[in-house]
DNA sequence: GCCAAACGATGACACCTGTAATCGTAATAA
DNA sequence: TTATTACGATTACAGGTGTCATCGTTTGGC
């Protein structure tokens, strides 16, 4: 369940995450649009996050309905973390600055993060 | 240059930016106490950076000095922005919440974070 | 001048990832 | 009842990644 999830399980995960339980095709069907992968892809992807622990499936009929075993709160707050650890020493203030400096935040966003800090302040 | 880099790659990048030039055995010297790699597996490291032209490297006699190619400061800022459209569809106030919530923010970080948002203000 | 040490280049190899196709079987339609 | 279809399971396969070892050559020590 903390096993590494790549790029093409994350946007399955994605597509779960939105609607559950779905089965393999109605994943491959909403997934596709962007990825334009054949369902045999997604049903490849499912059994690998299968294994890894990250769905669940449970029979219906024939065929399996799909929903994950992991939140995505959980799971964003990780990769999130892991960020932070890697390229920041576990600091914060540093990302933030370089994500003002990169993509300027809008008065909204400063805004709503000024709430989040008041918030926070005990 | 905007190649991918990889796990055990930015490792030696690290090493990289933190001290420049160095011969593939400074780096491997400097990369290994945390590692554990063999000098092979470093010299393999860095001609997978070299042929993605993350780092360059100029002879030094018989040898090579090795230094970066791309500022750690554009690396962090494209990977920050890479994690935050990934998972907040661009948005950075949830990532700060996320990470507020999972590890407390102290103090400092709450000052440091209101200092940089009066920065940001017009 | 010769031998060992040190280098870079090249090769190796297993596992992960992205992206399918094929196989065997069960259900459904005719 | 048989032919087709719809599934999951299994297999495939190239490219990336982590981790080294070997090869051929240069050079520094003696």
């Amino acid at each position: 369940m903390a096993e590494r999830i790549s790029e093409a399980e994350h946007a399955v995960m994605e597509v779960l995450w939105e609607e559950q339980p779905l089965t393999a095709a109605e994943v491959a069907e909403r997934a596709s649009p962007e990825r334009g992968w054949s369902v045999h892809t997604v049903k490849t992807l499912l059994s690998r996050l299968l294994a890894k622990g990250a769905i669940a499936h449970e029979a219906d009929g024939r065929r399996f309905l799909y929903r994950p075993a992991i939140e995505r709160e959980a799971y964003v707050g990780r990769e999130s973390e892991k960020l932070v650890d890697k390229l920041f020493g576990g600091r914060v203030t540093p990302l933030i600055a370089h994500l003002a400096e990169r993509r300027s935040l809008s008065p909204e966003d400063i805004a709503e993060l000024e709430a989040l800090l008041k918030e926070l302040k005990p």
